[in-house]
DNA sequence: CAGAGTGTACTGGTCTGACCATGTGTGTCA
DNA sequence: TGACACACATGGTCAGACCAGTACACTCTG
């Protein structure tokens, strides 16, 4: 009887496939970074020895994934991009949409986020960045008159702040990617604003009351607003028990 | 004085950018379904009035997205596939890896997902959640002979049911990526594991801790322990200011 | 008639080579 | 020194070709 090596799987790994491969892998080592130029369609052809088509395929999905971005006419070549949120944000946007995420799991997930920056917040906050939080909620108020749109803008500047106070990137990023997917979500509804000056004055009041509490260091206070405001935003959302349970979702500092 | 119209922006669309956005909408408004068949790429450039490069084109950035599968050789053209959540790791694994994101700030995340996983997974777990529990704790306790790799393996397992009882998809996919991202990051301290006999049984220890609450329902406990012993894993990475702050994070059910 | 084996038509993967519109950088000219 | 125009390389798109692989129908055999 021969011997029997440990043979593994064979598959099929396409000319592309390893394309990606290896500049994804170029970048995540730090090798090309943001900013950075791919050599050109033609040139990459050289070095990788395939033709210009699987070049070309690469760096659309490259492309799609938000690493490069090819433009027209531009000698220089493909740019390295900053990894962005937004790629993430459309991901969990088209998973909702094709409901594999049930749009009261992501409330839910905002909901914790949410509460837990805000609480970070109060904690970790810098006399600069209480600063920058209070100049954004002087801005929403400025914005009320200019209607809902640029009152919203005014409003996601506020809760950028606050994440940016946190001092957890990841925090940051998730939350960010979270919101814009639940605002693309529900913004047909939105639009239909029944009366967007009281909503505006609402949500106006309730980051007052959060930025309080994170200016006074209070961290569990300031979570706890936190979450019971996203509660009553999306409140028709998800369901009761689910409100109940995300209700105290607290961050506190320890005693 | 011309009368100006309202115009707007010019963006130049790429010709395989319209074919995603199509067949894209065509998925999302379920006319397209899982399962099903798009046409070949040939039949596709008559239809869509394109070459066959800008027909593929589209088609690797939607089998990027995870939306379709293309097998060669296949007579019945690419697959149109059920969305899955993998994708979204591998996002989230990639933004983790890429961006500088401090070890801490990956601790400081995890601990959150952790707790919350846990005290929501005490409040929702149904009876055979619970028993997938038990099994990977009788299965961890099995390892213990097979050294630190199988033991490790057996405690993911655990874990994952834990997210799995969560309820939460994104909780799950977060805490999977955060998970990942951080064995990558320090795996090489735990190479060099001092006395892995006793770090085994300690964990065993605190997965039991774990259970117990789970099993009772008590979210609150379930929650703080989880925490606590995250820290207590990789207490020496974080500061000791946020271990502080993080003790608390309590993801308790209203009173 | 049933099943195993063969064949074939069409698929996706890759390549070559070409054309066009566009952006950058350079060189020119005032 | 400044504005301007040009040339060149770039990405976007196309057409046509070849190859390896798969599904399905067809054939041959028992």
């Amino acid at each position: 009887m021969t011997h029997t090596a440990a043979f593994t799987a064979v598959k099929t790994v396409k000319a592309y496939e390893r394309v990606v491969e290896q500049i994804e892998g170029a970048i995540s080592r730090r090798e090309l970074r943001p900013g950075d130029r791919l050599p050109s369609e033609r040139e990459l052809m050289l070095t990788f020895e395939v033709s210009r088509s699987t070049i070309r395929e690469a760096l659309r999905v490259l492309e799609s994934t938000g690493l490069v971005r090819s433009r027209p006419g531009d000698p220089r070549g493909p740019e390295v991009l900053q990894a962005s949120p937004a790629i993430l944000a459309k991901t969990v946007n088209r998973l909702v949409r094709l409901e594999t995420i049930a749009l009261s799991e992501l409330v839910e997930f905002r909901i914790m986020l949410e509460g837990a920056a805000c609480t970070l917040a109060a904690q970790r906050r810098t006399e600069v960045q209480l600063n920058e939080m209070c100049s954004a909620i002087d801005a929403m108020q400025a914005e009320v008159a200019h209607g809902p749109v640029a009152f919203s803008q005014a409003d996601v500047a506020f809760h950028v702040s606050v994440w940016a106070a946190s001092q957890n990137q990841l925090l940051q990023i998730c939350g960010e990617a979270t919101r814009g997917a639940l605002i693309d979500m529900v913004s047909d509804e939105l639009d239909r604003a029944p009366d967007s000056q009281a909503r505006m004055e609402l949500s106006l009041a309730h980051d007052r009351e959060i930025l309080a509490a994170i200016s006074a260091g209070d961290g569990a206070t300031a979570g706890r607003l936190a979450r019971s405001f996203v509660i009553e935003y999306y409140g028709d959302i998800i369901s009761p028990e689910s409100r109940a349970a995300l209700g105290n979702v607290a961050y506190e500092a320890p005693v």
